[in-house]
RNA sequence: GCCGAUGUAGCUCAUUUGGUAGAGCGCGUCCUUGGUAAGGACGAGGUGACGGGUUCAAAUCCCGUCAUUGGCUCCA
């Protein structure tokens, strides 16, 4: 007899072999019917793997992320098994489950794959589940993989067993299939009750674009048809906040083939809106100590040569600008800072000036490649909100701490609540990859490390080995409506930029010293931020951002004229506001006006105009009754300036 | 850049197998002058992304280019 802990634990005994899913069954008939796999000892194993000494079971089901990964990972492999039965002699790579779903690298040889192909897949995949068919596991010898797999031709698969070790090596089978898996896997097919494949692309085979690409196709499945119709229900109301299009629905933006891609065209009501960004940003600076330069768009390229950009990037980027007579060679500048750097080195400095803060919304220009492109969030040339810190090594954490101060007031003027801080740190195993001393190198990571404690920035987390060769840095996440990653803000410090411009300052002994760079972008680019922000609030800006703070209906053409009184009033006192004059009904002016995320209604029709108010109606939420012009305007300016308390 | 998809009116889309294009919304004019989420009538709008080819005939089939898009790779 064993004993098995449970994570309550309770203990009880059971015979040697028993496995999770007769514990489930112990415990109640409907648990078994959900358990997808258990954590034995820690480890996730299949829920039908003999357990043979005492251990901790945890069973798993679709409320545990492990659970849900066993489902999508064994998901992969019905779709392997389909895709095996309808394109005999395919080849398999691999086929995880990711964060929602899974996806599995196939070499089709001469089958051409689209998705047109899907539902063939996907009905495949549903004869099989209905199969119930058991996920058999199988431990063999590398010999043995070696044999089977050789037999099938796979090279891939022979590439990955010649990475392992004899004795680790497991198959899975389930049908007729059988593929090399070190699992866990569902018991059986039968869970997979809701299927969908999601879509196709290319991937190269182990993520190295000289070797071949294979053909990934993503899917995910529920154990509930309503969790497919949630996800899918979920995607589309996703795509109705994507920036590209509200961007578009706003006039915020646009893009011009001729113009060219990646190369966004701000439009009147995008530019005012990323302006009063811009002018809330310069104010918060101004307050923290910044000074605003401007620099050109351009720089010669011995300046990319010297802050080593040139190196690094220049093949990749946009090429040369060559001038017709003298033959000189310019480039579009891809980042700020070296402009920045011969201001600093524009005169001498003495201990006494730092920290000097430089801040420049600084156009950059960037050949990102053309499949990349985004909309906003990955343009060719885009704003930074730039600016560079140049400090003495104990100034450091005091500056870090200024950064992250901006930048929480940014996020706290934008209800930018869910982010992710990332401080990345240098591998210090490797340490020949980085530039600067060791000591200056410890004391950044130290006030990082320090400043995130004292601040609580909430999500962090750390990463050894991701810093950039030139220092530390601190990173802030956002998500966007379809759940990808986007990078907002950065902190990053700079031992290297200093270095390479012999940037200097008198020190109180009278000698040279080297100051510290930090680079930092609140916002991270406006584009992005933007896009970012147009997502988050699904088009509907706070009120001091927004293009129209309020709009004006008058109940019929006969109130025009005191609807332009108002208006005068509302504009007089720096409020944003149109008239809807068009000879339509009060219902109708109210319905575009709130389709169109206009925060304030303003109606006016006889008693208004004879008792010299306004009637406010506020988007989704509906009649606040009257007003005078004086009363609404006091109530905006008092909403509008929350964002600076 | 690579793999897959897409490109028809300002926007969202339709146009069964090739026979010179339609709808809704928006826009304009007129009627209507209305009180908290769509009043009515009429009308204007399209080199079918661009270039080439096949065909008596191409939005439709083929090739190329550009752009967009889901991924991969890259990312200062």
């Amino acid at each position: 007899m064993i004993t098995i802990t449970l994570p309550d634990n309770s203990k009880k005994q059971y015979k040697e072999g028993v496995t999770a899913l007769e514990i489930a069954r112990d415990i109640s008939e409907g648990l078994a019917r959900n358990v997808l796999s258990a954590k034995i000892n820690g480890e996730v194993w299949d829920a039908i793997r003999p357990i043979d000494k005492d251990a901790d079971v945890r069973l798993l089901t679709s409320r545990d992320e492990e659970g849900m990964a066993t489902l999508w990972h064994s998901s992969a492999h019905l779709m392997a098994e389909a895709i095996n039965t309808l394109y005999p002699g395919v080849k398999f790579g691999i086929g995880p489950n990711i964060e929602k779903g899974f996806y599995y690298d196939i070499d089709f040889g001469d089958y051409e794959i689209s998705e047109k192909d899907f539902e063939k897949i996907e009905n495949k995949m549903m004869e099989f589940a209905r199969e119930k068919q058991l996920f058999i596991r199988q431990e063999v010898s590398k010999a043995e993989a070696i044999e089977y797999f050789t037999g099938k031709n796979d090279e891939y698969k022979l590439e990955l067993i010649n990475e392992l070790d004899d004795g680790e090596i497991t198959f899975y089978r389930s049908g007729d299939f059988v593929d090399l898996c070190r699992g866990p896997h569902l018991p059986d097919t039968g869970f997979i009750k809701a299927i969908k494949l999601l879509n196709v692309a290319g991937a190269y085979w182990r993520g190295d674009i000289k070797r071949k690409q294979l053909t990934r196709i993503y899917g995910i499945t529920f154990l509930k048809k309503k969790d497919l119709t949630d996800y899918l229900q979920f995607i589309e109301e996703a795509k109705l906040r994507d920036h590209r299009r509200i961007g578009k629905d706003l006039e915020l933006f646009t893009f011009s083939q001729l113009v060219g891609s990646g190369l966004p065209l701000w439009l009147p009501r995008g530019a005012e809106l990323r302006e009063r960004l811009e002018n809330f940003l310069k104010k918060v600076q101004r307050e923290a100590g910044y000074e605003q330069v401007i620099t050109p768009h351009i720089g010669k390229v011995e300046l990319f040569k010297l802050s080593g950009h040139y190196d690094k990037y220049g093949e990749d980027s946009f090429q040369p600008i060559d001038t017709p007579i003298e033959g000189e060679q310019f480039f579009l500048k891809p980042m700020n800072c070296p402009h920045h750097c011969e201001i600093y080195k524009s005169k001498p400095h003495s201990y006494k000036d730092l920290p000097i803060r430089l801040a420049e919304f600084g156009t950059v220009y960037r050949y990102e490649q053309s499949g990349e492109l985004h909309g906003l969030t990955r343009a060719r040339g885009f704003t930074q909100d730039d600016a560079h810190i140049f400090c003495r090594p104990d100034q450091l954490k005091d500056e870090f701490i200024g950064v992250i101060d901006i930048v929480m007031k940014i996020f706290k003027a934008l209800d930018f609540k869910d982010f992710i801080t990332q401080i990345s740190l240098r591998d210090s195993n490797d340490k020949e990859k980085y530039i600067g001393s060791d000591e200056n190198w410890e004391k950044a990571e130290k006030a990082i490390l320090e400043v995130s404690a004292e601040k609580k920035l909430p999500n962090t987390i750390i990463k050894y080995g991701e810093a950039a060769f030139y220092g530390p840095k601190m990173d802030f996440m956002v998500r966007d409506a379809l759940g990808r990653e986007w990078q907002l803000g950065t902190i990053q410090v700079d031992y290297n930029l200093p270095d390479r411009f012999e940037m200097e300052y008198v020190g109180s002994d009278n000698q040279k010293h080297r100051p510290i760079m930090i680079h930092r972008a609140p916002f991270g680019s406006m584009e992005r931020f933007v896009a970012v922000l147009i997502e988050h609030t699904a088009g509907k800006f706070p009120l001091w951002l927004t293009p129209v703070q309020a709009i004006i209906l008058p109940i019929s053409e006969k109130y025009n004229k005191y609807a332009k009184k108002v208006l005068t009033l509302l504009n007089n006192s720096d409020l944003r506001a149109r008239i809807d004059e068009r000879s339509e009904k009060t219902g109708r002016k109210i319905r575009d006006a709130e389709v169109n995320k206009i925060p304030y209604m303003l109606i006016v029709g006889e008693r208004e105009e004879a008792e010299s108010t306004i009637s406010v109606r506020k988007q989704g939420e509906g009649d606040l009754g009257e007003f005078t012009v004086d009363q609404f305007v006091k109530r905006v300016n008092e909403e509008v300036n929350t964002i600076y308390s």
